[in-house]
RNA sequence: GGCCCGUUCGUCUAGGGGUUAGGACGCCAGGUUUUCAUCCUGGAAACAGGGGUUCGAUUCCCCUACGGGCUGCCA
């Protein structure tokens, strides 16, 4: 049977998502929408004490400026709500399955306190074996519905004693199951553990509310990270159990995003301490710590998504720039590469730049308008930015960049570059600025037209290049590099230009002389 | 410790029994440019180690090393 394909997304609202969430969540999209599939968003707050308020719209809203769509979930409908793991329970949605499991003898009442289970481990460890576990053997020696008769466990219940349900392992029996990235994976069940199903508090495990609403979300394929690929004997397991296996998705593990330099998964605060952002938008922390985001830290989505899915995955081409469009024509998961991958910032920066020269010099005049007037600039008019941007966009990462690194452009230098004022500013500089005020102030100010007034006056003083252009330079903007000279004195026009020569003059040979 | 997954230039990666082991970022050099940047050209730079299998292994198998993950009433 043919099932149309069904992906979730589904993290646990416990902070802000990094770019290895995001990158998850990409990877569920572009795989959904190859294969005309449905993408969906479910909240798994299954932990109360672990929820962060604002982490569910953080997510959301990240995932909004990714430009990664939902079809179903949390905040988007659809037939399978609701997506939030605790109002499901509210519904007694995983009760029911517990209790199914509980019947069929594949799980058991435990009444460990926390003590118990530490002493047991403690003994364990002590006595020598390899594991620690609460499993097949050990659990032969804790209070539980294996060990305890049955009139106790009732009478335990009704005495409303706090209780877990474990899953009941098989032992001595190999299970496996075949990753779409890894091939078949096999583990001997002896080597796991009975996991909590169902907590003390009436919630269920991860695990358990993970199977149930995969099935009953109709979910064909479950994409998530490596960290999950020793549980998922566990899954395959409690599909079986359910009676689910000939609907149980099949699993793709990705590897996991590390840190860029050292050693380690990718974490929290790898980001501000390294000088990138490891989350796609600002973070404020509840008790008020920052970290920074990639979208306020001038990237353009398109570049951290793309960045992203060439992390860990490659189109089998030597393309790299890629639309989410055409991220998903060519997206498969048997690209997807096996092992971990060092995230690099000075790539992502590449990206960025390659995004920021695709854009015209029209749409990035509007998007300098917000770092302009943070400024406080005042612009002359809507050519006066197309042009900034034309000159300053080869030159720059950020957006930021075309406003910061081009500061002159909207303000005269008030202090002139040193290194360069000492190579490049000579005694006779000062009278080739005063006689090309005269030969400008009768020239149209067109970067050709100024540029051939320029040779003439050279020309005819005999003067090169070399001597000439620095000075101007320096007095224009106050650097020794940038754009085309003649073509920055186009764009703030001749008053500003003629302005700045002759302040120049005054002012860089007192700068010299001081 | 136990279990699982992995290992090609510094980084992201392609490739796959016989290749000059390819590309990208970064780095270096040259060219273009008044300058900076862009752009172009070139360069340095990798199959973790040891055993097999084979005429031949970077590619297949095993071991070791290293890296990573998991080992919670967290997800």
């Amino acid at each position: 049977m043919e099932r149309k394909v069904r992906v979730r997304f589904a993290p646990s609202p416990t902070g802000p998502l990094h770019i290895g969430g995001v990158r998850t969540a990409l990877y569920n999209y572009l795989f959904a929408k190859k294969h005309g599939g449905d993408f969906l968003l479910r909240i798994e707050d299954t932990d109360q004490t672990r929820y962060v308020a604002g982490a569910e719209d953080y997510i959301v809203e990240s995932l909004k400026w990714c430009g990664l769509k939902f079809d179903e979930g949390v905040g988007f409908g659809g037939d399978c709500g609701p997506y939030r793991q605790s109002e499901r329970k509210e519904l007694g949605i995983y009760k029911k399955y517990v209790d199914q499991l509980l019947e069929a003898g594949y799980a058991y009442y435990a009444f460990d306190t926390p003590e118990e289970l530490e002493q047991m481990r403690e003994r364990l460890k002590a006595a020598g074996g390899s594991s620690q576990q609460y499993d097949a053997t050990s659990r032969n020696s804790m209070k539980n519905s294996l060990t305890l008769s049955k009139e106790e466990v009732v009478k335990r219940i009704e005495a409303g004693e706090p209780y877990v349900v474990r899953v009941k392992i098989p032992r001595n029996e190999e299970i496996k199951f075949k990753d779409i990235i890894r091939g078949w994976v096999v583990v001997d069940s002896s080597n796991l553990d009975d996991k909590v199903l169902y907590k003390s508090d009436g919630m269920p495990t991860y695990h358990m509310a993970n199977v149930v609403d995969d099935y009953l979300m109709k979910i064909t394929h479950v994409i998530r990270g490596e960290e999950w690929l020793p549980s998922g004997p566990l899954h395959v397991l409690l599909y079986r159990f359910l009676g689910w296996k000939d609907v149980m998705p099949e699993f793709a593990h990705l590897p996991l995003i590390l840190k860029p330099n050292g050693n380690g998964k990718l974490s929290k605060r790898d980001g501000d301490a390294g000088g990138f952002p490891v989350f796609p938008i600002q973070w404020t922390s509840p008790e008020g710590e920052d970290f920074s985001g990639y979208r306020e830290s001038g990237y353009f989505h398109e570049a951290m998504i793309n960045m992203l899915a060439l992390l860990g995955w490659n189109p089998g081409t030597e393309q790299e720039i890629f639309s989410l469009q055409k991220l998903v024509e060519a997206f498969s998961l048997d690209k997807v590469g096996k092992s971990g991958s060092k995230f690099d910032p000075e790539k992502t920066k590449w990206f960025n730049e390659q995004y920021l020269r695709a854009k015209s010099n029209e749409e990035l005049a509007e998007l300098i308008k917000p770092f302009i007037s943070v400024l406080g600039y005042q612009v002359p008019n809507e050519a006066f930015l197309i042009g900034v941007c034309s000159l300053m966009k080869e030159r720059s990462t950020f957006v930021g960049d075309i406003v910061e690194k081009g500061k002159y452009f909207f303000e005269a230098p008030t202090t002139y570059d040193a290194e360069t004022v000492k190579k490049k500013w000579k005694d006779e500089s000062s009278n080739i600025i005063a006689e090309l005020v005269m030969v400008f102030t009768n020239t149209e100010f067109k970067a050709t037209i100024l540029e051939e007034a320029f040779k003439k006056y050279l020309e005819e003083k005999g003067l090169g290049f070399g001597v000439s252009m620095p000075a101007i330079r320096l007095a224009i903007t106050g650097l020794g590099g940038g754009p085309h000279l003649f073509d920055i004195m186009e764009v703030i026009g001749k008053e500003e230009s003629l302005k700045r020569l002759n302040l120049g003059i005054e002012n860089i040979k007192k700068q010299v002389a001081s």
